[in-house]
RNA sequence: GGGAGCAUAGCUCAGCUGGGAGAGCACUUGCCUUACAAGCAAGGGGUCACAGGUUCGAGCCCUGUUGCUCCCACCA
């Protein structure tokens, strides 16, 4: 034995941070193009310089490792490009809170100062995510790293922004958009987030201006009121058709406005009469351009009213009005009735603030026109999402988008690429930044104040961070990628968009196949959040278990696509899981003499079973990979690790290791060294420190890193079915002789004699395992009876289609219990034989059910028919 | 209003194209057996939500029901 020396306990911390500095500095992650080879390419979704990263960061960046890995492992030119998202009003509103703390106000310190406290912030939180990956291992391409705000992606967004402009794609338009009073600024349809608010609905009436009763009208917003120019009925309502055409009185405002018929009103619906707020109600809007109403915005950005709501509410925040309002209709007599009324009310997704529908001039994207080509591309399976039910949702989303609201009245951002001539009103867009109006040559000329939408610039992603619009080697190469990993939560926001980007402006869909995983849910199934406290730092958890536990635990046991819970069990299982693959090399290293090879080695059963066991694994997980599953591939490689190599094969080789057998010993030598490589490069994916640590501890040249080693193959010639149903005949006797011991209570240390009879077969199989039987039986002897001879002792048995194990353990032997023991198990051969020729007697069956079925079951008949003969007379024997 | 997911052991979840229900944790029992007590061995525990249907055969496919979760949607 080698002077070889391993701590008894994995210690993570102590070669994590080397281990990861020494991958980066050998340039491992460089990927490299090679030319007529097809790469594997990931873009990493880039986390937003917010703050830190989170356990949803966590899972997504492990699974993109673990493909990343596995890719490089099976030897394709692998390229997983990393970077960070300058996350325009998500950071914006955390820079301004933080501003809050010291008193400042963005328009203390105007625009300048303000972004330079941004980008610091950037290059301060920057910093501290790319940390964070590296802590989790991330091998991710550092040389290529991005920023959506560095030079080569601004580029890219003018160069879109121009383009659609100059295809009449991008427009400047007065619409009805969302207005965040708190954000102040517009945000897009899909930032808003609907929650269930218990309100009411108030009815109010309208009085007709020839002094007729006029018309009702509900409302759930009644300050609205003060905007209204209209009221609209259905064409066929018989109750208002008389109206239709007259006008009415607005209450309050005291101002006539007209009634008009559109086929948008449900008749069924409230009073069946529709206040008309054209300025803050989209449909309104609509409405009211189909029948020239007027267009009054009564509230001002910050959600208070403005002087067209009349002095008396003017500056008065609109929810304080809606009260005011309310109460004066009631001394009016004009308010009929309030019924209670729960409906979704519109809040900001970054600060949760009910958003307003105003009208607004903004910039925006039409988007029919891009989304066609985008849907037709996942219809033809160019690009396929995993899970398939998520292109569904994709669908859903695309086939009814809105025009994409794309300005906001930010700073922290992408400058609108526009300029305006203030002498002749001339409205430039350019991709260089413009001194004079092209059209007048004036120089009073201003660029818009608005930024773009932060997700104007993630859609470009796939290809503007390989070096669009100029056609660098890497785009050529590396576009499209492969696959892009990303929780379901971003279907709409980024993953639709980047596919209509990419066939938009490469021509072609920015990747294969979109991996959506679930979310990291806390141990009790809600959401980790920042304002439930119950969030989880990835961080922490890697301090005290190690990132190979923390990657294992949030790999284990996932489905694609579902979410999962992160509990204090799961870690410590997978750092126990970690611990017993270091200790199972530690015991196969502490046994090693230099390298083994398996060449030219007379393999035993049980070297070829877990030979062959082996090799299934490697099938399994390599499928596994190859569909994305991280999962399952887990599941595989813990279960072979566990159960079959530690439980099963290290326990079986301490016979030869110990023993006094050269050649065995250096054959078990071999075979442990295999079996421990190949499950090291598996597992490499998941748990990259720990494998890369023991595999660097094995002998042989090829070991200089695990990352870096190719990926183990199938090997036929390993694979031997026959040995390995063996040597399951031999680990099923120990396992029998087992429970019987522990049923029969026999003290752990007893050793006791085994009395096999073999069934047809397997008299050649119970005969070498001696020696098996000796170590993991407890069998101080065996003797194996060929015939029929009777055992006079006072014994305990097992009958099984393979043996009959008999075991004297004198006086802990009691007649009844064991024939009562006995006679239980022949009822379930009985049973069990019952079923088979139920089975076998069924036409049905026997003819549609496929061959190799049928020959199974008969031939699992004649075997537990031959058991319970057995069976029968091992009772007949007792009780004689 | 539309769509999706989930329902399997006490808990958290796997279960590939249908062919005798699995894991981890928890529980019971016995073990410091010279890799590992973060361990070893053995064990208990499930009408796979319910009702129909297809099939020789259903946890898996189809229909419906119930319960929970989520997403989308401009009904005032």
């Amino acid at each position: 034995m080698s002077e070889f020396s391993m701590e008894k306990t994995y210690n993570p911390q102590a070669i994590e941070q080397s281990t990861y500095q020494n991958w980066e500095e050998s340039g491992a992650f460089v990927a490299k193009r090679v030319p007529g080879k097809k790469p594997y390419t990931i873009v990493m979704p880039p986390p937003n310089i917010t703050g830190e990263l989170h356990m949803g960061h966590a899972m997504d960046c492990v699974l993109q490792d673990a493909l990343t890995r596995y890719h490089r492992m099976i030897g394709d030119p692998t390229l997983w490009l990393p970077g960070t998202d300058h996350a325009s009003i998500a950071t914006e509103v955390k820079i301004v809170e933080s501003m809050a703390q010291e008193g400042l106000t963005k328009d203390d310190l105007g625009r300048e100062k303000f972004l330079e406290r941004a980008w610091a912030w950037k290059n301060k939180y920057g910093n501290r995510i790319t940390t964070q990956l590296r802590r989790l291992g991330a091998s991710c391409d550092w040389s290529r790293e991005r920023f959506t705000m560095d030079e080569g992606c601004s580029r890219a967004v003018r160069e879109v922004f121009v383009r659609l402009y100059e295809q009449g794609l991008i427009y400047r338009g007065d619409r009805i958009i969302n207005w965040c009073p708190s954000c102040l600024t517009a945000i897009s349809d899909a930032e808003i987030e609907y929650e269930e608010q218990a309100s009411h609905i108030w009815h109010i009436r309208y009085p007709a201006k020839d002094g007729g009763e006029g018309i009702v009208v509900a409302t759930t917003r009644p300050e609205t009121m003060l905007g209204d120019t209209g009221v609209a009925v259905h064409p066929e309502d018989e109750r208002y058709k008389n109206l239709v055409g007259k006008e009415v009185i607005l209450p309050i405002a005291n101002r006539a406005i007209p009634v008009v018929a559109d086929n948008y009103v449900d008749k069924e619906f409230g009073t069946g009469a529709v206040k008309m707020t054209p300025a803050h109600d989209p449909n309104d809007f609509e409405i009211a351009k189909r029948h020239n109403l007027e267009i009054l915005r009564v509230m001002n950005d910050d959600a208070t009213m403005n002087e067209h709501a009349g002095a008396k509410f003017q500056g008065m925040d609109h929810m304080t009005c809606r009260q005011e309002v309310v109460k004066e209709l009631k001394e009016l007599g004009l308010l009929l009735k309030v019924e209670n009324y729960t409906h979704n009310v519109g809040t900001c997704y970054r600060c949760d603030t009910t958003v307003e529908p105003m009208l607004s001039e903004q910039w925006f994207v039409k988007m029919k026109p891009l989304a066609e080509p985008a849907i037709q591309a996942v219809k033809e399976g160019k690009t396929r999402f995993l899970p398939d039910r998520f292109s569904k949702i994709y669908f859903n989303w695309m086939e009814n988008v809105h025009d994409w609201c794309i300005s906001r009245q930010l700073w922290w951002g992408h400058r609108i690429p526009c300029w305006y001539c203030e002498d002749c009103d001339e409205l430039i867009v350019s991709r260089e930044d413009p001194t004079e109006c092209p059209k007048c040559k004036s120089v009073n000329i201003h660029q818009d104040e608005d930024v773009l939408d932060t997700w104007f610039s993630s859609a470009l992603w796939p290809f503007s961070t390989l070096g669009w619009p100029d056609e660098t080697e890497d785009l050529k190469y590396f576009y499209p990628t492969s696959t892009l990993v990303t929780g379901y939560d971003i279907i709409f926001f980024w993953v639709a968009r980047m596919i209509f980007s990419g066939i938009a402006h490469m021509g072609e869909v920015p990747f294969d196949t979109v991996l959506i995983h679930g979310l990291v849910r806390a141990a009790d199934g809600r959401k980790m959040s920042k304002s439930l406290g119950n969030g989880i730092d990835p961080l922490e958890i890697i301090d005290e278990y190690g990132a190979d536990a923390l990657r294992f635990s949030l790999c284990m046991g996932i489905s694609p696509g579902n979410d999962t819970r992160f509990s204090q069990e799961k870690i410590e299982a997978a750092r126990n899981f970690a611990n017993k693959v270091w200790n199972a090399a530690r015991f196969v290293l502490m046994n090693l003499e230099g390298e083994e090879s398996l060449v030219g080695k007379t393999l035993e059963q049980a070297d070829s079973w877990i030979l062959t066991r082996c090799m299934s694994a490697v099938q399994d997980v390599t499928n596994y990979f190859e569909l994305n599953d991280h999962g399952l591939a887990a599941q595989r490689l813990y279960d072979f690790a566990w159960s079959d190599f530690c439980d099963w094969y290290i326990e079986l080789a301490k016979a030869d290791l110990f023993g006094d057998n050269s050649e065995r010993k250096r054959t078990v030598q071999a075979v442990l060294q295999y079996v421990l490589k190949a499950l090291l490069k598996m597992l490499h994916p998941f748990m990259p420190f720990l494998t890369e640590t023991l595999y660097r501890y094995l002998p042989g040249q090829e070991s200089a890193s695990c990352m870096l080693s190719a990926w183990p193959t199938r090997e036929e010639s390993f694979i031997d079915e026959k040995a390995a149903e063996e040597m399951e005949a031999v680990m099923e006797l120990i396992r029998q002789v087992r429970n019987l011991r522990s049923e029969m209570k026999v003290q752990a240390g007893r050793r006791t004699r085994l009395i096999i009879k073999p069934a047809q077969g397997y008299v050649e199989t119970f005969s070498w395992a001696e020696g098996y039987f000796k170590r993991l039986a407890y069998a101080q002897s065996v003797e194996i009876l060929l015939g029929d001879e009777k055992v006079e002792e006072k014994t305990v048995s097992v009958v099984t289609d393979k043996f009959q194990v008999l075991i004297p353990l004198g006086d802990l032997v009691d007649l009844d219990e064991e024939l009562a023991r006995l006679n239980k198990e022949k009822d379930n051969l009985t049973s069990e034989i019952t079923r088979s020729e139920g089975k076998l007697n069924n036409a049905g069956f026997v003819n549609k059910a496929p061959e190799k079925l049928v020959e199974l079951e008969r031939e699992k008949l004649i075997k537990n028919k031959a058991a319970l003969q057995v069976l029968v007379k091992r009772i007949e024997d007792l009780q004689a």
